[in-house]
Formats: C-alpha cells, sequence, structure tokens
DNA sequence: AAGATGAACAACCGCCATGTG
DNA sequence: TCACATGGCGGTTGTTCATCT
C-alpha cells in the first residue's frame, strides 16, 4: 500500500517528498512517455521507475483519467447521459461499471458529471414533476448547455480536444509529446512556456 | 469594478478485493 | 494460512473560473 512506501520514505529521510496536486506537464509527458514505452501495471513501480514523485496510485489516476490516449473529454453526449442515466437507475453508483459501457469515458468523469449537472436536475424534476422524463431532463441539460456556453476549466484547457493515440505532435529530446500538451490554450493549472519557454513544440 | 456564489472538474483519501511469496 | 503489496472503487475535497449582485 501506498502507507508502506509513505514509511519506506520516512526511514530514507533524504529521498523527496511524495508530490501531491496538480499534475505538471513535465510530469504528465514523463508518465506519458514511460508508460507508452513500457506499458501499465505496477504503477509504484512506474512511479519509481519514471523518476516522478507520485505515489503508483496518484500515477494510475492521472494515467486512467487524463493521459490515456483512448480517453475522451469534451461534452457529454445526449446518447450517453440517457445511457448513464439507464444504468445508474440499474446498478446506482457502480461508476467504473457504468463506465465500462461508456467507451472513452472513464468513472470520475461520469461520476462527476451526475454529481453536478444530473443530481441537480433528477433534483429539481423531483421537486416540480415527480413523473419526470429522461427526455424532459436531457433538454433542460441541454438548454442549460447551450445557453451559458460555461467554459469549463477542462474546455478551456483542451477545447474539444480529441486524442488521437496516434497524434504525437512533436518530441523533445526524444520524447514523445502527445497533442494534449501542444493544445494552444493553457493546459491544467500551468502553462507550457513555464517549462519550455524556448521552444515551440507545435513545430511554428 | 469588486466581491460573493455556484458549477465543473481534477485529484486525494480511505476502504476493500485480489495477488503473491 | 497469513501477511503484505498493489490495484480498484466510491466518496469527498480543493481549485479554478464564470456568472451574479
Amino acid at each position: 500500500m501506498e502507507q508502506g512506501n509513505n514509511s519506506n520514505n520516512n526511514i530514507h529521510s533524504q529521498e523527496p517528498e511524495v508530490r501531491k496536486g496538480p499534475w505538471t506537464m513535465e510530469e504528465d509527458i514523463i508518465l506519458f512517455n514511460y508508460v507508452s514505452t513500457h506499458g501499465d501495471g505496477n504503477w509504484n513501480n512506474v512511479a519509481r521507475a519514471a523518476g516522478l514523485n507520485r505515489t503508483g496510485k496518484s500515477c494510475r489516476l492521472r494515467w486512467l483519467n487524463y493521459l490515456r490516449p483512448d480517453v475522451r473529454r469534451g461534452n457529454i453526449t445526449q446518447e450517453e447521459q440517457m445511457l448513464i442515466m439507464d444504468l445508474h437507475s440499474r446498478w446506482g453508483n457502480r461508476w467504473s461499471k457504468i463506465a465500462k459501457h461508456l467507451p472513452g469515458r472513464t468513472d470520475n468523469e461520469i461520476k462527476n458529471f451526475w454529481r453536478t449537472r444530473m443530481q441537480k436536475k433528477v433534483k429539481q424534476g423531483e421537486s416540480s414533476d415527480n413523473n419526470c422524463h429522461l427526455d424532459a431532463l436531457l433538454l433542460a441539460d441541454e438548454t442549460s448547455t447551450s445557453s451559458t456556453s460555461h467554459t469549463t476549466s477542462s474546455e478551456q484547457n483542451y477545447g474539444n480536444l480529441s486524442v488521437n493515440p496516434n497524434q504525437h505532435a512533436a518530441s523533445l529530446d526524444g520524447a514523445i509529446i502527445p497533442s494534449q500538451f501542444t493544445a494552444e490554450s493553457n493546459y491544467n493549472f500551468w502553462n507550457f512556456d513555464e517549462f519550455w519557454p524556448d521552444q515551440s513544440l507545435n513545430g511554428d
């Protein structure tokens, strides 16, 4: 477990503290390249071997929810919403199980989606009409999202970037840099230029 | 213009299941 | 069989940003 690693870190007091919080682009690239080359599995080893000051758990989560080439980002479609509601009515909060039926979607994404949007709408639906229908809920969702054109942090970071596993925009010292990292907008919580101010990885 | 509020999402935490020696 | 390491999952929290007042 993580506790074991932490205790080891305590024993070797000179070892740097395990990093927490938002991932930097540098870390993402390191992890992406390592997993692309060596494959995943044994995440603690991945974290160590890749030289990341992260727990294996953190690396796994980052890979699965974010870096995995087949992960889909962007708006949840109406079909997906229908499916989520249907499956949730059947299985409850079994997010990973539900996610398996939505290719490219992660359990975390579905969970967040449900908690922030669908749950709210279900509540609204219940208060206004106990016999609310899925269509009504979805229509409400569509109108609310289209009218507000709310720019979420992820949309800001990636737009509707769909990640193609074979699309690598550039390379840096032999390191493959996936297209996620080369979007013009800010990436995650940091700016690309913070790390490579002199390099244009878009090749422009 | 500035602060308050809420929405959205990334990431962590804790627990449990499984695998391995 | 037991102990430990690891992975997986669901719940929760923290941060950022857009909108509202």
